[in-house]
Order: C-alpha cells, then sequence, then structure tokens
DNA sequence: ATATATCGTTGAGAAAGTCAACGATTGAAT
DNA sequence: ATTCAATCGTTGACTTTCTCAACGATATAT
C-alpha cells in the first residue's frame, strides 16, 4: 500500500469552513510550492520572479517591462530591480522598444538561455513534487480551471 | 450575447509557456483575488488574514496560535499581531489552553461572531466575482483539487 | 530532578509591496 | 507646428510583511 504524499500534512483545522476559502487554499499552496521552487532555483541563483522574468525573456515574445509587470501582477518599480539583477548577470538584455522608445524590451542572452534551460527542468522537478497528490489528468484540469479563472 | 466576466484581461504574454506554470497561475489569481477580497472586507476593518482568523476563531475547533499559524502559513509572530489587534477590537479572546498552558485558544466573542457573520457574505460575494468565469461545477472542481494537492 | 522541547511573545533586520515624482517619449488636440 | 495629457522606466521614500533568534513559562522524557 503506497500513500499519497502530499505537499502538507492534512491539519485539523481544515475542517472548519474556510477550508473551502479559494483564498486561503491559493495562498496555501502556493505557499508551500514557493518554498520547492525557491529551493530548486537557488542552485542557479534564481528565485521564482527571477526565473519567471528569465522565462519570459526566453520567450520569443518580446516582454515590455510595463507587460512583466502587468503579467506577473507586480510594480513597475519591482521589475527594475529584478531585471537589474538578471541583466548584471549577463543573463538578460534591455533593448529599446521599435515602435515606442519609451519602452524596454526584455530579452535572454545565449548565458541566458543555458541557464533557463538548466532551471526549467528544475522547475518542473518541484512542481511535480508539490501536485504529487494529483494525477496527470488532475494536473491538466487544474491548470486549465486556472487559467479559465483568469482569462477567460 | 453576453460576454464572461474575467478577473483580468488576457495578456499577449499568457502565451509562453509559463502561462501553465502552476506557480505562477496561483500567484496571479491569488493577486487577484485578494485584492477584491481586502476590498470587500474593508468595510469591516477586515483583511484576508484577520477575516480568516477570525473565521477560526468562530469554528468551534478552538483552535491554538501555533494551529493558526501552520495552517495559514504565517509565522507565530504574525499570528500574534493579528491576535492582538481582533482582541484589542473585542471580536476575539485569548484563553489558555486546557491541555497544555503553554498554548493559547483563540476563540470568537458574541460581536465577532456577528461581524464574522456580515463579512463572510461579503466575502463570499468577493469570491463569485474571482471566479465568475467559471460554472458552479467548475469552482467546486477547482476547490477539489486544491484541497487534493494539498491534503490528498 | 534534570534536561530537552514546545508555546506565545518580543524585537531586530531583510525582503517585498506601495506610491509619488521625474525625464524621456508618445499620441492627440488644436 | 505646438501644446497637452498620457505612458514608459526609473528613483527614492515609506509601509507592510517576512524571517529568525532569543526569552520565560510550561510540558515531556529520562
Amino acid at each position: 500500500m503506497v500513500t499519497q504524499k502530499t505537499v502538507v500534512e492534512a491539519p485539523r483545522l481544515a475542517a472548519a469552513d474556510i477550508g473551502n476559502d479559494v483564498g486561503l487554499l491559493l495562498a496555501k499552496l502556493h505557499a508551500a510550492g514557493s518554498v520547492l521552487n525557491n529551493k530548486a532555483l537557488g542552485e542557479f541563483d534564481l528565485k521564482e520572479r527571477s526565473f519567471s522574468i528569465l522565462t519570459l525573456a526566453c520567450s520569443g515574445l518580446e516582454p515590455t517591462q510595463r507587460e512583466l509587470a502587468d503579467f506577473l501582477s507586480l510594480d513597475p518599480s519591482q521589475i527594475v530591480s529584478l531585471v537589474d539583477e538578471l541583466e548584471g548577470r549577463g543573463l538578460v538584455e534591455r533593448a529599446t522598444g521599435k515602435r515606442d522608445r519609451r519602452a524596454k524590451i526584455v530579452t535572454a542572452t545565449k548565458e541566458g538561455r543555458k541557464v533557463h534551460a538548466r532551471a526549467r527542468e528544475a522547475a518542473e522537478g518541484s512542481e511535480r513534487v508539490q501536485l504529487a497528490a494529483l494525477s496527470e489528468e488532475e494536473t491538466a484540469e487544474l491548470k486549465a480551471l486556472l487559467r479559465k479563472a483568469l482569462w477567460g
């Protein structure tokens, strides 16, 4: 008999009706996942956020800092320091926007893409741990529902 | 033709593969929900966290501060100030644990239960807004998946 | 008895979030 | 053409939240 692994041990208080509160469930699962992610990404001197930015810088979508801020639900000033750090490490570059010279497009360097490729594997591993209690179908279903809630 | 409301408008960057990253999806939906929740709860001078504590204090489960900290993924010292504030407002009381006199059990006062009843309605309304793009079945499915991921 | 661990609490320092202002640049109105 | 308002990234100040180590009181194990 194999017991399913879960991220956190089931607590007595989960019986309360707040155990069905979406906000709390999101916060808890996100908190648990962040610990795993940051641990996994620490090997590459990245955190969840710098990894997210690096990922988007690798995506080919040529995001501006404003788009990064909106997409990551962060203040533009927080993007500045995150990009500063990645740029200082040579993983990312700022380029002036083509149509709008106020905007700065963030793209990954060759080195950045190399680091990202390895970090991504680590992040995927930590996601598997986080969702170990879910089957593949359930994981896909969860992602689909989250996406739908956010973007319809 | 009724267009489904979503919490955030669908962004260009959602096309990137990080748009399927569970950590990011959780963070975004939680962030969007927090804004709604705190706005709704502000009417009662509560935030997500103080509301969570008040809810558990109303639950009859007689949680200790340590249990609150574990369940809410907060540091014990953060519970202290949150309970301090609720206690100062007369919504909550500390009682010495029965079996363990080190522990403090947090229970709601009559006034606390009154406030909670009204705040709860506001919170439920804000949850409906947050998940407006999901049907009732999908909402239930989402909650079930989150619970399963956390506690198996 | 003694030692070790756990509870809530305090306080300090680090990190993250929030907000207003600025120069540069854009787009719209005249 | 020129002006005007708006937007972009950036800086700096301020608040809130996080993290951690220490402490007295209490509990548990030896």
